[in-house]
DNA sequence: CATCCACTGGAATACCGGGTTC
DNA sequence: GAACCCGGTATTCCAGTGGATG
């Protein structure tokens, strides 16, 4: 590489034209001590754990919301509060375990991360697999009575655990306050999903959902709002003009009003700005930040895919490329799949399997997909690709293992016009 | 209303990482 | 430390099902 005097890092120290504050206030995690329009659910959910001050059970809670809509955020800073508040009172027992049921989705890893969480510092962290279940969670048990406090158990994106693993898990933590009286256990469930509830067996459902919240998605002044205190916060606020924080509030509401949302587009046109060497954030700017997010997401959704799942992609976008855009259904693409497949030295999936990748990209939104059915002549499913077919098979060859795919045109059989 | 194709749900299998037992 | 137990994950295997058309 280069040989150049400077640092590699100096030119990205410098300090910013734009971000005279806080840049990590434009990022995904961050939690601001203000929380704006969401102030009344910040206390309404305090009130509801406040008795674990006083070392009683809280009720559990389920907080409800698409999206991007500052459920994380407000438990997050609740719960921040809480730890606070615990400090001027001696007398108070409270442990807070985070959980994040999409990455933790199994009945094995929450127990884990509870017993983990109620760990003294000297123990030894619980092994990750291998132990019986019951065994877990006995020892969980344990640390819970041992605790002798408020054990409260965050569970973001539970209807992701619950739609995975079932309620098995939720129904063991909610059962520990009925064995024992040392140590009591509260959750706190977070779900962009309304109705998941319906996956749970009546006597859990009943048990975990003793209070409820609903977020209702932030309109355009409302992310404007946010847009514009995260901007105080990360000291941009001079260098952004009043139109293009109105758009990238506006594009951000018609979007399912997801913050979220917001906060990334703003971020990137900062980013956009600092390398253009412009100082100023416009209109045009938040429109580029769009596209990019957008571009983003589906390369790293795609180039994040398993392999067999890159294949299946790969066929749709090589039939949607001879058809001009067209659909294809089962037949066509498996086939194909199995051909290219084959080619590679790779024994292709079967069809039951990739029936369900489908299924999986379709619900990344990466290609929609329906089932025809044709009477007489049987059904089948159908699959359309979302993006240009160019586009989505660089993606897929950018990916180490597939390069050798470059070359690869679909075999000009017979092919069916719908 | 029978028919045809493949969709679909669930049981079965294989494999993995890791603890436990003897 | 070999053999076995355990839960998770990925996939296959199999049988039952769906639904428009002719």
């Amino acid at each position: 590489m280069g040989s150049s005097s400077k640092n590699l890092f100096e030119k990205f120290s410098n300090d910013s034209l734009i971000v005279k504050g806080q840049r990590q206030a434009l990022e995904p995690g961050f939690i601001p001590e203000r929380l704006p329009h969401r102030e009344k659910e910040a206390e309404l959910l305090a009130e509801i754990l406040s008795p674990s001050l006083k070392n009683y059970k809280p009720s559990n809670v389920i907080i409800f919301g698409k999206p991007g809509v500052g459920k994380t955020s407000v438990v997050k800073f609740v719960e921040s509060e809480i730890s606070k508040a615990m400090q001027s009172r001696l007398d108070s027992k409270i442990k807070l375990i985070d959980i994040n049921c999409g990455v933790v989705d199994n009945p094995y890893g929450v127990l884990l991360a509870v017993g983990d969480g109620l760990l003294e510092s000297w123990e030894e962290k619980l092994p990750f697999t291998g132990w019986p279940l019951d065994k877990l969670y006995n020892t969980v048990l344990e640390k819970v009575k041992n605790f002798a406090g408020i054990t409260i158990v965050v569970l973001d994106e539970i209807d992701k655990l619950v739609k995975k693993s079932g309620d098995s898990v939720l129904y063991q933590l909610l059962r520990i306050n009925e064995v024992t009286n040392e140590g009591r256990v509260c959750l706190l469930g977070i779900s962009n999903d309304l109705r998941f509830t319906e996956y749970l067996d009546p006597r859990v459902k009943s048990r975990l959902i003793e209070e409820t919240m609903v977020y209702n998605p932030y309109n355009a002044s409302q992310i404007y709002d946010i847009l514009r205190d995260r901007s105080l916060y990360a000291g941009i606020a001079d260098s952004i003009d009043e139109s293009a924080m109105k758009t990238c509030a506006a594009l951000a509401a018609q979007e399912h009003g997801d913050a979220r949302r917001a906060i990334d587009m703003l971020r990137i046109a900062v980013e956009l700005t600092e390398k253009g060497n412009s100082k100023r954030i416009e209109d045009n700017t938040i429109y580029e930040a769009k596209n990019k997010l957008e571009r983003d997401v589906v390369v790293e959704t795609v180039s994040t895919l398993p392999l067999h799942s890159k294949l299946v992609l790969f066929s749709i976008s090589l039939i949607d490329e001879i058809k001009n855009g067209g659909s294809s259904n089962m037949g066509e693409f498996y086939d194909l799949y199995e051909r290219i497949a084959d080619r590679m030295g790779i024994s292709g999936l079967t069809q039951r399997r990739v029936a369900d990748i489908i299924g999986e990209l379709t619900n990344l939104g990466l290609i929609d997909s329906k089932v025809q059915s044709f009477g007489r002549y049987g059904r089948t499913t159908t699959a359309t690709l979302n993006y240009s077919s160019s586009r989505m098979k660089d993606i897929v060859l950018s990916d180490e293992v597939l390069g050798q795919l470059k070359d690869v045109k679909p075999l000009q059989k017979s092919l069916p016009v719908s």
